[in-house]
DNA sequence: TATAGTAGTTACATTAAAGTAAGTAGTAAC
DNA sequence: GTTACTACTTACTTTAATGTAACTACTATA
């Protein structure tokens, strides 16, 4: 057991011991899908209305053919897009729409997307 | 210029170019900071009571100390956690508490935690 | 006939992330 | 005097993630 000292936190908890376990099982399912270099990435592209593999690739600069190609394919398999094939057009057009499903996904990019803007502002401006 | 064709998606946007952009910048900045296996898990603990070098490890079951260690330094550069030692104990007691600017995490960590959760149960049962 | 665009795949190489195991230093209990 | 606890660090190894470059197949344009 431990002996609470003068001075050490007097453990105001944010989490239950429950809700922790939860939160941790929890969120390693979700970055278990968007955890990648590129996942999340590649879905705020989609959104944004590139919907396209070549369009997709020049948004994100520096991904490559291969990782772009594996990425979708893990969204699919995850519902978060819909690929359609228009095998008519020539050249062959492939699009990768984002799903109803995917809008489940616009709390984590806002709150990555806030939490990072202001996160880099607080630590460029020397500290404190 | 793409020309529309029937069946395609005539995208309906949702987020303009400028918000793609920022969008992206400002995730890829959050996940430079939270992005690794185990950065959020450690916040977590943190968040949930577990604020001693060996009960953090003990919580996250499976990482080392060598990863606990650059884990710990790595929030406190980005001033989420707080070290404090109390060097007239014995053995000496080193203790890591959440800063207030942490509880700047907690959108993300619910969002995160809801998603992950509702996911696993949509994907786990059989699809549609 | 060569070049470019569509959307990818494949084999191979490299880099980055993480794990393993042992060691350190101080005290205290057995 | 050996084991155990605290909180780590160090050197080395392995695994996972990602990158590179070339190639496929079809059509169209120069």
């Amino acid at each position: 057991m431990l002996k609470e000292k003068k001075g050490m936190a007097v453990n105001k908890l944010e989490y239950s011991q429950i809700q922790c376990k939860n939160r941790l099982s929890s969120t390693e399912d979700a970055l278990y899908v968007l955890g990648g270099r590129w996942t999340i990435r590649v879905m705020i592209a989609i959104l944004g209305g590139h919907t396209r593999f070549n369009d997709i690739q020049r948004t994100l600069k520096g991904i490559s053919a291969k990782m772009l190609s594996s990425e979708l394919k893990k969204l699919e398999v995850n519902l978060l897009v819909e690929r359609n094939v228009y095998a008519d057009q020539t050249p062959v057009v492939v699009e990768y729409v984002p799903t109803e499903y995917s809008q489940s996904l616009k709390d984590i990019i806002t709150a990555l997307a806030q939490w990072g803007a202001q996160h880099k502002r607080k630590i460029t401006s020397d500290d404190n």
